[in-house]
DNA sequence: TGTTACCTGTGAAATATTTCACCATTCTAA
DNA sequence: TTAGAATGGTGAAATATTTCACAGGTAACA
């Protein structure tokens, strides 16, 4: 009797996964614009992505395609929706008030996309009890009370990169397990905590690269 | 006499530049802490990627450690800096002066990493005139005129999605050719153009496919 | 009805990327 | 001076990811 490895690695690439919000975006706009259907190949050139990519990733998760027809818009929107978990709203709290902070609580594009803003933390006295878009900024000794109680998975990031690691700490102490951090800094956390980051400069930096700052092209 | 390929590809991968600029906010992060020395291991313990990665990477370029001791974190920046182009600051425009284009005309955090936010342009008659952190808003009619004028080559571009391809198309034909879009749509730009995408919510949904949203964890 | 143009899903092949493993070098301290 | 620990650079091996290419299936229409 062969010995089988107990839990052989077979979970989807995360890289795939990472592409599936980026169809969801160019989905749910073609949906917008009235587009019934559509096919790996016009996904593809919206996206810069080959055509057999897109099917492949998909393919992990099913077969939602017709052949001789391509992808009915709408339903595939609706099966990534329910891939990527956003049949339901999650709530999510803004750490720091600041100018990102304030533009992020104003922002008005989470909701149709599956995220909420609820709560605003900060710990300037001054800031606390102002009122963004309906929400009060609470302080932050409030904090994990309040992950707890409400059952906080999600939390923006947006407070100074000196204070980034304390926050954080504090965050997945209280059971949060997804960060999108927006302070130049990386963080380091758990295994089971999922971090993205935010910062225009690293994207900016990786264009220099490539760009010749004098010639006129 | 061998027939030679005329141009072999011999670049180095883009995957390898993308982390160039992690590498060096982190070595920026030490030599601010003071730290005169660092070592592959160290800087991948912080990132959390292997040591052997960061070696393989910076061999792309040079040798700039050394057996035993490991790097020297200034002059390490140094030759970062150096390959990104980042010697000289580069000037930038910012398109769309609304919540998010104000929060990053007021952000401090760019100039000390290389670029430096001179332009602001916006088609609102109220906002134009206005001035934030000393920048005044420009009417979109100056667009062109000012990026061949000043040969801007990089813009940030905070617009409603609606007009994010319509103001691209206008920046690239200008000579821009470096856009970091914080419009939740994909962008279609020519070959020799990059483009950066910045969507919180395409981050935000990446993390869901991960996360239970009842479990109490 | 036959023909043609399109399309998906997918195993296999081709590429790309990461990791391994080791030599040479450097530093520390006995 | 020597032994031992730490470290970088790097070919080769191991993995991961993308692309190829084709067997069906669908639709439109002459
Ligand atoms: N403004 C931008 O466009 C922009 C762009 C990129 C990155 N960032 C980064 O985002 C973060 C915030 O930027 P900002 O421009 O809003 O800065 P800001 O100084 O305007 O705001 C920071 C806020 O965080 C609060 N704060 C400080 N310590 C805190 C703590 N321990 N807990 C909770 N709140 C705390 C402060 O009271 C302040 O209200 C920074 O890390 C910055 O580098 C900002
Ligand atoms: N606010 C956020 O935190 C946030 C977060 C993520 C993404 N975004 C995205 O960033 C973009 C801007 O967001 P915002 O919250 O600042 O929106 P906003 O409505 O506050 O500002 C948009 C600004 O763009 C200007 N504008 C409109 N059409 C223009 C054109 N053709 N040329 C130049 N300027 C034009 C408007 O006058 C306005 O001042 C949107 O695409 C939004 O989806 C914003």
């Amino acid at each position: 009797m062969a010995l089988i490895a107990p839990d052989k690695e077979n979970q989807i690439p995360d890289i795939v996964i990472g592409r599936l919000p980026v169809y969801l975006r160019a989905l749910a706009y073609m949906h917008q614009q009235g587009k019934r259907t559509t096919s790996s190949s016009e996904l593809g050139r919206r996206l810069g992505i080959s055509s057999a990519q897109i099917r492949k990733d998909l393919s992990h998760f099913g077969e939602f395609g017709k052949q001789g027809t391509g992808y009915h818009v709408q339903h595939l929107v609706k099966e990534l929706r329910l891939i990527l978990k956003l049949d339901k709203i999650w709530p999510v709290a803004v750490i720091g008030a600041g100018f990102l902070g304030h533009a992020l609580a104003s922002y008005n594009g989470f909701e149709e996309r599956g995220f909420q803003i609820r709560w605003i933390f900060d710990t300037d006295p001054t800031q606390i009890g102002k009122v963004i878009n309906d929400i009060p900024i609470q302080s932050m000794n409030e904090l994990e009370k309040t992950i707890e109680l409400e059952t906080i998975k999600i939390a923006l990031l947006a407070v100074p990169a000196i204070h980034a690691q304390s926050v954080t700490d504090r965050l997945v102490d209280a059971g949060v397990e997804g960060i999108l951090n927006y302070a130049p800094i990386n963080l380091v956390v758990p295994d089971h905590v999922n971090v993205g980051y935010s910062d225009p400069v690293v994207q900016l930096q990786h264009m220099t690269y490539y760009i010749n700052p004098n010639e006129k092209f």
